[in-house]
DNA sequence: CTAGGGGTACGC
DNA sequence: GCGTACCCCTAG
């Protein structure tokens, strides 16, 4: 996979930006399953990083630095490997990463090679993963309850259609609470988490930003995929999905038959019985498609853990939840008002960049409608 | 980006 | 039912 990322780096890809560049390196040098050869191939691909910029990236190389010196076999009893790790041991650099340790190694190089599995296994999680955590793990649900529709639009866009779904699932299922402890929060992000079986086939699509190659590539996955499930869907489930907010927009022309026949008008048609059924709620009729059954990571170690597999599950689409619903204060509304009188009615994204601490949670949408309200009445 | 029509959710 | 906040879509 690096090898492919490599090979893009260097042709295709356009240059990364330096922070960019220190992402996917932190993330990259901290997998110890990533040859040192193809670090290197990275290294020489991206703009230069400096390590000293964050400890996990400074660990990991040192780690790797001591891989390399104890990858020798000791068994002729030469005392070479044991020479070799002291030397990398010198580095002060090196050192200063494991200030405790030092005293333990000595002359032992099986209790060295222990020690630096141990440090593997504690190095902290990367700024991608933290950042992985915020918008489809963990912390998901937070980020997203505070995520006003563009900012949901971009997330939906990084995370995949599923995955959004599901996060948007739960939070409608529970708009208020913290996010309870499920498959979605096995993992502390603070939990020291390193790569392990991670970083595999799938991670290599999400190194790219937001906006680049790997979402679209996720789109397009999440199209072709999407297709046939949806057929079976049709066939098995005699109620309709309720078609999201993406869904519509983006797969009119795969989809429509599904929905236009069942319900053209969405949200309408409530099942006969009962009081009327939150369309928040997840239906107890709902099945869930999944097609990588028997690898399910709530059993697995959370050092073992894995990024969610995107686009892997199919479910039925749960109805998009409203950012939560916040009444205007009167310093928004006069800041409005100040701010047509100021630059004109209309430019609602030049008020929102002249207040943006006033109107930090409020799409220039949503200004339009406030001052369209205030206007009428 | 914006306007404007029109819809949903929710509290009163 | 009404008002309000939020959302969606489409046209320009």
């Amino acid at each position: 996979m690096v090898a492919r990322a490599t090979q893009q780096a260097s042709t295709t890809m356009p240059p990364l930006a330096a922070a960019d560049a220190f992402r996917v390196l932190e993330f990259v040098a901290g997998n110890r399953r990533v040859p040192h050869s193809l670090l290197a191939g990275l290294l020489a691909a991206l703009p230069p990083v400096s390590p000293h910029t964050s400890p996990r990236l400074r660990k990991a190389i040192a780690l790797r630095a001591l891989d390399a010196a104890l990858s020798g076999s000791d068994a002729d009893g030469s005392g070479e490997v044991l020479r070799k790790a002291r030397d990398v041991l010198a580095d002060p650099g090196v050192a200063a990463c494991f200030p405790d340790h030092l005293a333990v190694v000595r002359d032992d190089v099986a209790a060295l090679r222990r020690l630096v599995d141990a440090e593997w296994e504690s190095l902290p999680p990367s700024e991608l993963e933290l950042e992985a955590d915020r918008i489809a793990g963990a912390g998901a649900l937070d980020t997203w309850a505070n995520a006003d529709q563009d900012t949901r639009k971009k997330l939906r866009r990084l995370v995949g259609e599923s995955t959004a779904r599901e996060i948007l699932g739960k939070l409608g299922q529970d708009p208020s609470k913290a996010p309870q402890v499920d498959e979605a929060a096995n993992a502390p992000s603070t939990s020291g988490a390193n790569e392990g079986d991670r970083a595999q086939q799938d991670d290599e699509a999400h190194l790219g930003r937001g906006k680049g190659e790997a979402s679209l590539a996720q789109e397009d996955c999440a199209r072709h995929q999407q297709e046939p499930v949806e057929r079976t869907t049709d066939a098995r489930i005699p109620e309709k999905p309720v078609t999201s907010a993406a869904t519509k927009g983006k797969e009119q022309a795969t989809s429509s038959h599904v929905t236009g026949q069942a319900a053209p008008d969405h949200n309408k048609s409530h099942p006969v019985t009962g009081p009327k059924p939150s369309l928040m709620e997840r239906k107890p009729s709902a099945i869930v498609y999944q097609w990588d059954s028997g690898d399910s990571d709530s059993e697995r170690p959370p050092h073992q853990r894995r990024l969610p597999n995107y686009e892997r599950r199919m479910r039925p689409p749960p109805a998009v939840p409203y950012k939560t619903r916040k009444k205007w204060t009167e310093i928004q509304e006069r800041t409005l008002i100040e701010g047509v009188d100021k630059y004109g009615k209309g430019n609602w994204k030049d008020i929102k960049i002249a207040y943006p601490d006033v109107f930090q949670d409020r799409s220039t949408v949503d200004m339009k409608d406030k001052f369209r309200n205030m206007g009428r009445h």
